[in-house]
Parts: structure tokens; sequence; C-alpha cells
DNA sequence: AAAGTAAACGTACGATCGTTCGTATGGATT
DNA sequence: AATCCATACGAACGATCGTACGTTTACTTT
């Protein structure tokens, strides 16, 4: 099973974690299962995102994709284990679309804006169907303690403090006010989850709002 | 079946609405029914507090309250308006523990403040099982169309309103600068959701944040 | 006293849930 | 060539879901 360990999915570079898998791969029915396994997974995004994580059903994901239940199943071993690889191939999504493409900008302030911008994007694309899978999902299973809550835990932790990291970046690069980087994050962290929510009730202002919100964080120290 | 209308009730005054219903009612029959009902949805709304809304199942309450799930079923009539009620006993706990204590401050940044010790109290306890149950559930409903949602919405809408008056009071009588009011009632709300979540995976300084983040919105004007 | 109504229950329905078993297929290993 | 293994399926399981029907009980109305 070779190692991709845990630490911090946020933070690692290396193109795309589980093609890079697949390619380590030379039997063919391994292989098939793989493709399979992302291609169900990936979908199943897509329904948690709108359903909740809790709502995934292995019948209704069957369904969707002409597959037989006991097939889904068979490859996914138990419910458990297929919401932890929806809740892995969501953080791989998020990672190719709001984290990577950030890193083309300079560290500090510009990153912070452009991961802004990328998590507007995100937020208001269909690319997850029911909007933010994390927002969806967190205050799911934040009572429900147990492996998925835990990861999902995980990705929150990862993702506050790739924030917090930049804007500590700002403030030691004279870039920005000396702030609480933590609290900070933690707030924009906030915004970015109300906002996901006022955009799914269709308000239209929701990204302006972050931009103002985050304009005020980000104001030149003096 | 009189007029309870829904003119904000975050806004309306008078102490304990249903009780004032069922003191109304002189059949009792009808008195029987409108307290069961009331009992149901109370225990309802920790369970959705805890499993969502949509995870609220008949048979669960039926088990834990010892009745039969076709007694809550006649009651209810269908699960919708089950859920209906008990997003509006929700509202009416929200009322006494968190909106109505804080009437007694004075307009303005005292029952700013006073509305968030008593939101940071109503998180923290055990009051609904599960923390906030409008964190829990805005987000499990923000893509289901429906009377639910619209309820949902409606309180939250309701309460953004109540922050957003309170701080134009602020601002009006001098207290706090300048500022949009409803921008920061929208980074209110958002920190008071992110910290019931941080509550929820065992935060024990998301009160702590609230405050601080409370005191940077109003500080006094100079 | 008779008729009517709401609460509460037991029972049963069709549907869907997660999971298991047996089996067939095709690639890997020996 | 024979053996092993993972994918994929059909079928079935016990459980639970929301809902509907019929009946009994208690209270109100006529």
């Amino acid at each position: 099973m070779s190692e991709p360990e845990q630490r911090s999915a946020l933070a690692d570079p290396t193109p795309s974690a589980d093609d890079r898998v697949e390619a380590e791969i030379s039997d063919q029915r391994l292989l098939r299962g793989a493709r399979a396994r992302r291609e169900i997974a990936r979908h199943a995004v897509d329904v948690a995102s709108l359903e909740g994580l809790g709502g995934l059903s292995i019948g209704r994901l069957a369904g969707d994709l002409g597959l037989s239940k006991s097939g889904i199943a068979t490859l996914f071993g138990t419910k458990e284990k297929l919401q932890l690889a929806v809740v892995a191939s969501a953080g791989e999504a998020f990672l190719d679309e709001v984290v990577r493409p950030s890193r083309a900008a300079p560290r500090g302030v510009a990153r912070l804006r452009a991961l802004a911008e990328r998590w507007i994007t995100y937020a208001e694309t269909p690319l997850f169907a029911g909007g933010c899978f994390w927002a969806a999902n967190l205050a799911d299973f934040d009572s429900r303690p147990g492996p998925v809550r835990d990861a999902l835990l995980r990705h929150h932790a990862d993702w506050l403090a790739l924030i917090a990291g930049e804007l500590r970046y700002a403030v030691d690069a004279g870039e920005i006010a000396e702030a609480d980087a933590d609290l900070v994050a933690f707030q924009l962290d906030a915004v970015f989850t109300a906002a996901n929510i006022a955009l799914r009730f269709g308000d239209g202002e929701a990204g302006a709002k972050v931009r103002r919100v985050l304009d005020g964080f980000l104001a030149p120290r003096d």
C-alpha cells in the first residue's frame, strides 16, 4: 500500500496525488478497480454536497451511474469506507480547484486574494452541485464521532492553517498590520462558510461580501 | 385557526407564544393534542440538532418518547409538517433563551453584547443536544427547496436583521464608528456559526474567540 | 341519549436502506 | 495448464423508513 500518510494534504506539493498512485499499478484488475472507485467517489462528492454525506446511499449512486448496488458495495466494502473515499476525493478536488492554482501568486496578501477568488469561483460554480462540500458536511458530522468526522476535521484544520500561514507571512513581510493570524483565519473561514450558505439561498452578493471583508483584513499597514 | 402570521418572530414581543395559544383552547381533546405536539416537537429539536432535520424519523421519536409511530404520524399528518413544527419549536426556544433575555439590556452595544453572551451560553449548553439548531440545519436544507427551507431562511433573515438593527442603533447613538451594519451582521453571524462548529469539535476557546471578534467590532468610535 | 370528533394505538403496505452470499468473468501468478 | 484473485453482478436478508387504514377511547356537541 505504499504510504501516502496524512500530513496536511493541503500543504503537500506534487501534481494530482491519485493519478500517481494509479500510474504505479501494473495489475490491470487493480487499476480497473481504482478507476471505478475514483469515478464513483467523484460523483458521490456531487451528491454529498447536495444531500450530505449522511444522505448518501449506495443504491442512489448505483442508479445514477448505471452500476449494480452490490458492485459498489464490494468496491468499497462498507458505507463508512465509501464516505471516507468521498471525503478524500473532495479534498483532491478542493486542492486542484482552490489551493494549487493559488500557488501561482506570490505568498502573503496576493496569495490570500488568489485563494479567496478561487474559493468564490469554487462555491459559485456547480463544480460541487450543492455548493461547498465542507460547509455542507462539517455541520452534519460535528456531533457524529468516527473516522469520517476526523477526516473532515483534519481537512478543516489544514485549511485554517493554510490561511493563517499566509496571514503570518503577510504580517512578517510588513504587508499588513500586526494581527492574530489564527483569529483572522477563523473569521475568514467563517465568512467563507456563511457566504456559501448565502449563495445557496440565492444571495448574489455573497461573493462581493467576501471580497469586502477580505479587503478589510488585508488593508496595507498604514 | 386564528392567525399567528409570520412577521418576524424574532422581533415579536409578548411572552411565550404557544402558551397563549394553549390558554385559548377550551376543548380538552385539542388541548391534549397541542400539548403532545409541543412535547414531541421539543424533543425533536434536540434530535434534529444532533442528527439534522433530514435525519429525523418518526420511529425514532416514538421510541424515545414511548409513543407509537402512528400516534405521532396522526398528530402531525406528514413528516414535512413535523419538520415545520420542529423549526417553529426551535424558534421559540431560541427566542426564550437568546433574544428575549437580551432585551433587559439597553439597545445598541450593550444589547449586542448581551445577545452574544446569551448565544454563547446557548451554543455551549446542551440545551440543544447537538449545538445550534440553525447552524446544523441551514446547511442541510440550503439545497432542498420547500417550506422547511423557507422557514429556516426566514428565521435566519430575522436573526441577521435583529443584529443589523442593533448595530445601526449603536452607530446612530454614536457608540461605535460608522460601519455597514448589514456587512458586520453578516460577519458576526458567520463567526457565531463557525464558533458553534468549533465548539462541537471540542475547541474550548470558541466562546473567547466570539468575544474577541465582537470586541473588535464594538470598539468605541475613536 | 345520540352523534360527532380528535387522540392514540396496532397493523400492514411498499420502498429503500446497508450488507451478505453465490457465481461468472477476465487478468495474474505459478 | 492450473490456480488464484479482484471486479461485477443478481438475489436475497433483516431493518427501518413514511404513510394509510381500522379501531378503541375520551371528550364535545347536538
